[in-house]
DNA sequence: TGCCACATACCGACTGGTTAGTCTGTGGAG
DNA sequence: CTCCACAGACTAACCAGTCGGTATGTGGCA
């Protein structure tokens, strides 16, 4: 009835190898990458080493594989909204405030992401950054489109914009806490509304 | 003639408490915190472990040095501005830019601070985090003062507003490459530019 | 002027503790 | 009987901090 790594005691429990990585992303983001031991992230997820080095082949992988996770997903979501059917000005404002709802809703992986780059191995950073630069050049494109068709100010190039905005995101972890004064949305239309106001002509 | 910690081999070299922070701040920024042995420190520094904990209690304390020497270099810059006599938007456009010419000249600090903040004792964090918001209510203060004033929109709460700003100082460390396409000043002033045009009524 | 007492500024071998990754073993399913 | 999925003891490496020692300078006193 249960797929070979679903059991485990009385209760339907997560397969081992998404419990690892759960454990890892709440670990790292807590303690950060180096300050947590492979020992305690088996303990967290109920394992021992055996079940670990059994899926993944470092505790580098297990920080590669978040790294992915958010990459696929961010860049998932800007696609969609990229595409839509609507004007640009409409477009950017979804996939900015997006991003920054995404962000909160993961503020675990958004930790680790801007903290960890250096603890990947430098053939995976240098993998991790160039996916990241295709997100970045798709957002941007979003951007020119609109400064072309005159609905956004030409004042700042397009690429300073995207890294304007990103710092914000990025900026995220440090200050939101859940629970806080302002919903995810509220906080997102916010910045969302900021950067279209810097760019209004 | 020379101070007793300023004499070293012929030439005229730091004395050595300056010279281990420099060492230690290149290989934080280089390659984290956790990652840089106290021995790589000493040696880049041309020393041993001896003088390390003859000026320093602990590593930790070298890394609460380095956030202490940004923290009031920041703060006293931001002072100067606020204080400033000219019209609100002048002061804040000054201070924001010259905060991102300060966070280029001195981006290894800049990667350390955002990046390693969870490798501080808890105490000494409290005691940053403390700085660190009164930083940034001097400069919401700012923001504050041109919103009654009837300057600035009041769309974005103030304090948003400081946040969206500092993200994008915080990713400067990311992205700004000495030598690139812009200089430090013309960085600085289409972030500061973004944010005013943001604030636009 | 000479000498002693003491301090400051380091040196570098050593220790105790921790850690990533390995390897051999085992229980249960097919 | 075999193989998958894991267990857990073990190892080799590393590292922060300690500590006893040395060299150089300095102030007081005879």
């Amino acid at each position: 009835m249960t797929s070979p790594a679903t059991r485990r005691q009385g209760s339907t429990t997560q397969p081992v190898p998404q419990r690892l990585l759960a454990a890892a992303t709440r670990l790292f983001a807590d303690r950060g990458y180096d300050r947590t031991s492979v020992q305690e992230i088996v303990e967290a997820a109920g394992v021992t080493k055996g079940a670990l080095y059994h899926y993944f082949g470092s505790k580098d992988d297990l920080l590669h594989e978040i790294y992915g996770r958010v990459l696929r997903l961010q860049q998932e979501r800007l696609d969609a909204f990229a595409e839509a059917d609507a004007p640009v000005e409409q477009r950017l404002r979804d996939a900015a405030a997006d991003v920054v709802v995404t962000t909160i809703e993961n503020l675990d992986d958004a930790s680790i992401f801007f903290r960890s780059m250096h603890q990947l191995s430098e053939e995976k950073q240098k993998q991790v950054r160039a996916e990241r630069r295709r997100y970045h050049e798709r957002f941007r494109a979003l951007i020119e489109e609109g400064q072309k068709a005159g609905v956004f100010s030409t004042a700042t190039p397009a690429d300073l914009v995207v890294d304007y905005h990103f710092g914000s995101v990025h900026h995220l972890s440090t200050w939101y806490r859940p629970g806080g004064r302002l919903t995810p949305q509220q906080v997102a239309d916010h910045l969302a509304d900021l950067l279209l106001r810097a760019l209004r002509p």
